[in-house]
DNA sequence: TAAAGTGTATTACACTATCGATACAGTGAT
DNA sequence: ATCACTGTATCGATAGTGTAATACACTTTA
């Protein structure tokens, strides 16, 4: 069963805190290349959701090609990572990193000091793929 | 006059490209500390907006330190950039980090092309400010 | 003090997002 | 064929967002 948590009251919606997640399951490769997710029915009963935010949440992930589903069977994740060009990436990156860049240099960062938390958090991230890896 | 523009219709809300833009402005220092923003009627004036589609702005752009208000007289950019602690700085920037790791790494890129991205990123914004301060 | 500028507060309203209820449709094992 | 499982589609209640209209209060300058 899948490590899935959702904050109700926070101010995010559920669909988006359930896509955030699964990405980063993905990413982290503990959700493997057509591995099968939850069915929606199931999710939402586990979560105590409506069905109907799983299949948003699912449809989201399905829109930016990471999974894809076969209906009366399943949903389940891609083998090929992204639908977009390189250069696609690079420009949709790009801009989330302006904005970003932007946040830090106001906060008083350097690009040096930016860099080395980015390595830390690439760092960190991997760690808990590892320590997952060990169930 | 402040090199500001907003596209109508696009999904995101016009106090939120405003707040983006006025932060890139003060990020590269084509807004000096203490120096004065345009007023709410006059920049509503310039946009065609609302006037209280600017006061959201300058509030958002007051809630996070980067500008203060003198009623009656202005709307200024801070002097101390922000009101955070570095460490709150590391924790807010870090989270925004990870997601941004967790979308590149589904594209496929790794941590090298990543750190590269984003020194050529932080390269052309300064790129940019050396432009405008040939006015 | 008067005028003309500043930001503030209140109210209204159209629009959208979010999530739920419920009925439909395809798939695969028996 | 049937059953139990998949995802799909449609509709609606509700709350929240984004923007506008308009009247208010403070500052500065003359």
């Amino acid at each position: 069963m899948l490590h899935l948590t959702i904050s109700q009251g926070d101010g995010t919606p559920i669909y988006a805190q359930l896509v955030q997640q699964i990405k980063t399951l993905i990413a982290t490769g503990r959700l493997k290349p057509d591995g099968e997710l939850p069915s929606v029915r199931q999710l939402a009963q586990q979560l105590v959701i409506n069905p109907n935010t799983v299949v948003r949440t699912y449809r989201e992930l399905e829109t930016e090609g990471l999974v894809y589903k076969k209906r009366g069977a399943g949903t389940f994740v891609s083998a090929e990572v992204t639908p977009y060009t390189e250069e696609v990436c690079r420009e949709i990156l790009g801009k989330r990193l302006d904005v970003l860049i932007v946040e830090g240099i106001n906060m008083g960062f350097d690009k040096t000091q930016l860099i080395n938390l980015l390595q830390d958090r690439w760092k960190a991230l991997e760690q808990t793929k590892q320590e997952e890896e060990g169930d």
